[in-house]
DNA sequence: AATATTGTCAACCGCCTATCT
DNA sequence: TAGATAGGCGGTTGACAATAT
């Protein structure tokens, strides 16, 4: 091998820049019915011209259901704030805290807004710098405080009501809900609003239900995407909900199929994926029906033999 | 109205770490 | 145990939009 790292993939031969819609559809709809178990083989098996990077990367901060999409509250940047004192510019950790929002997002809003709020007579890294666990290599440190400050969350935190919450866990969060049941605990528990008002833009309708039948000109793809074949390709031995094809934030990549991934598995799903029929590929006419489409997809987050229970918007 | 400047954020780069063989 | 590989992370870039001149 020559000096320094082979690339993760040809450059000459994948495509780069902003994703197309076409492009997204096709990834979101090859993950919606096989999962990730490979993000390097990922682009080649769904037909995408991309680097198996880039699909993490769109598939993490764009495309996975369960990412908050518009602007900052004041509490979570507050907390972005608070931790990064902490925990400096340890951005996936700081994620960890803000349910929904992602490293980049997080690093993103930093850079552009709160150095700023921070900056007019103190320096941004001072903020920091002051931390004795900012330091790199002092991961342990981190850790520990990391722990202390979800401790702390629990009994003093210095945010709101609902952003502990969020801390805690202590409620089913959206992106755990696949269950009636569980919908309808969330829809009794007397502070719901403040829960979903973490998660959900204000006027996003919660677990609407969409019929199929709204979408004739797609039904057929539907169908096709949530078809049996998602149980088969995911193993008969295991009770599988279409949840579990999806990544939980800030936990260990899910293994689809709710199984201990081993190589033999992975094998197993990289052939399972390449004998399926292949994933369908979607034509709108026209920008409305592209956007028909798309926003089906964003709806269909969780699905249950069929039936569309719950939705997660972005 | 045209141009320059500034702000935003998605995407890329390259390094580090964990895991596998 | 060492080398290879994939995933993850933080820093940076560049395209585009918004605002100022």
């Amino acid at each position: 091998m020559g000096k320094g790292r082979a690339p993760c993939c040809d450059k000459n031969k994948v495509k780069r820049g902003p994703w197309s819609p076409q492009e997204d559809l096709t990834l979101i709809t090859f993950i919606q019915k096989h999962g990730h178990h490979n993000w390097r083989s990922l682009p080649k098996l769904a037909g995408l011209m991309r680097c198996g990077k880039s699909c993490r990367l769109r598939w993490i901060n764009y495309l996975r259901p369960d990412v908050k999409r518009g602007n900052f509250t004041e509490e979570e940047e507050d907390a972005i704030i608070h931790f990064h004192k902490t925990l400096g510019n340890k951005w996936s950790k700081i994620a960890s805290f803000l349910p929904g929002r992602t490293d980049n997002e997080i690093k993103n809003v930093w850079n552009t807004h709160l150095k700023k709020r921070l900056s007019p007579n103190s320096s941004p890294s001072s903020s920091s710098s002051s931390i004795s666990c900012t330091d790199h290599d002092d991961d342990k440190n981190c850790d520990t405080e990391l722990q202390e400050e979800r401790h702390s969350c629990q009994e003093d935190s210095p945010f709101s009501s609902h952003l502990q919450e969020n801390c805690m866990h202590t409620e089913p969060e959206l992106h755990e809900v696949n269950e009636l049941h569980d919908i309808e605990l969330l829809l009794e528990h007397e502070d719901f609003d403040d829960i979903t008002s973490t998660f959900l833009e204000t006027d996003d309708m919660l677990f609407q239900e969409q019929p199929l039948e709204s979408f004739p000109q797609y039904h057929h793809q539907i169908d096709h995407i949530i078809s049996t074949e998602f149980h088969n390709t995911c193993g008969a031995t295991q009770e599988v909900t279409n949840e579990q094809s999806f990544d939980h934030p800030h936990q260990p990549d899910n293994i689809p199929c709710g199984v201990e991934e081993t190589n033999q598995e992975f094998d197993l799903w990289t052939q399972l994926v390449e004998s399926s029929s292949p994933t369908p590929t979607f034509s709108p006419n026209n920008d409305e029906e592209y956007n028909e489409w798309f926003n089906f997809i964003d709806n269909q987050t969780y699905f249950d033999d069929f039936t569309l229970v719950g939705q997660v918007c972005l």
